[in-house]
DNA sequence: CCAGTGTGAGACATTGACGTCTCACATGGG
DNA sequence: CCCATGTGAGACGTCAATGTCTCACACTGG
């Protein structure tokens, strides 16, 4: 019947466009999550029980993004710096939906989040302690304040694209250079 | 019937903690607005209109105490950089509510924003553009992309302290060195 | 004392989004 | 050909938040 494919097409178009939507407008009707699929809003219901569980399989899909963006860039090679650089480049795709989940986590008072944000913090946080320990990075900013910062300049950095703020292709520059480097001018050295 | 003042200190109340629990939990109901600020549903609605009302009331309120802000870090004054600190550090009284504000900006598509957004965009990124004059500020970081992550660090950091993540004391530093400095160590010059 | 004013409490209708249900239709496989 | 499955359209009922209204009460100044 196939179920497992078909459906997983299907399913995995209707999480792309509701991704896109809910990046634009946080607080769109399940009517036009489903009309941005192209589908009715029965068939949306068919696939996700209600909104809740639609906004868990974005998140779902928010980590899964998140995890492969980290495996990419291979965080533990090389020197820190060009790890995070290389973060931020395979993470950009998924910078709309991120910048979503993380408007969104605002709002999740009290309920447990979901372990994958506590496992993509540990990795990520885990490059910025490697960074502090080898020397390269300044010790004043916590590696706990690094990631937050991480996510809050991919969001603004994704809503600064959205609206034109800011070109597409420049988003890995502005968005790593600035965690990186900051935008003091370095001395030639 | 001391209207000008009796009413604007009692307005003034209310708006404070609507901010507050408005930047705690960005969707709070009519209600518990009201219950915060100790008076009932139906007083709140005599002092503002409706949601929309109170939204707007808060958004003025956050450009009043952001153009202080900018007023009293006299960004004019010395290196761009230390007017950046400055600024930081008289903007985070506000930050919490800058935070809310940032986030429900989001939602506002269409509506014509206020003008005292596009005032403020302008007088900060002025001070980002005056660094880049005088050889402070890399040129590769447009300021308008760093006005932007201005906000966006603010809003990140005031989330941090708020989750207990990153502690009140350190808010300037972790903001204003992040943004100006980067992550990267100096080399000693 | 008393009139005026502001307030709290609560009832009420309205609105918008949600979730469920039914039914007709189409498409594809046996 | 015919049946089954998935879909679209739409009609409900539900529910929460909102906005409006009334009424009783407390306070304050004349």
């Amino acid at each position: 019947m196939g179920y497992c494919c078909l459906m997983a097409v299907d399913r995995e178009h209707v999480l792309r466009s509701a991704a896109d939507l809910l990046t634009r407008r946080s607080t769109a009707t399940m009517d036009e999550v489903a009309k941005a699929a192209g589908i009715s809003r029965a068939t949306l219901h068919r696939h996700f029980a209600g909104r809740d569980a639609l906004v868990r399989a974005l998140e779902s899909l928010g980590i899964e993004e998140c995890e492969a963006a980290v495996d990419a860039a291979r965080l533990d090679d090389g020197p820190a710096g060009e790890a995070v650089r290389r973060l931020v480049r395979e993470i950009q795709p998924a910078a709309g939906l991120l910048a979503f989940l993380y408007g969104e986590s605002q709002l999740w008072e009290g309920e447990p989040q979901n372990d994958g944000w506590a496992r993509l913090d540990a990795r990520i946080g885990a490059v910025f302690q490697r960074g502090h320990q080898s020397g390269e990075f300044r010790v004043e900013l916590t590696p706990a304040w690094l990631t937050e910062a991480l996510y809050g300049l991919i969001a603004s950095g994704a809503w600064a694209v959205q609206d034109g703020r800011v070109a597409a292709r420049d988003f890995p520059t502005m968005v790593a250079e600035l965690l990186l480097g900051g935008a003091t001018r370095r001395e030639e050295s």
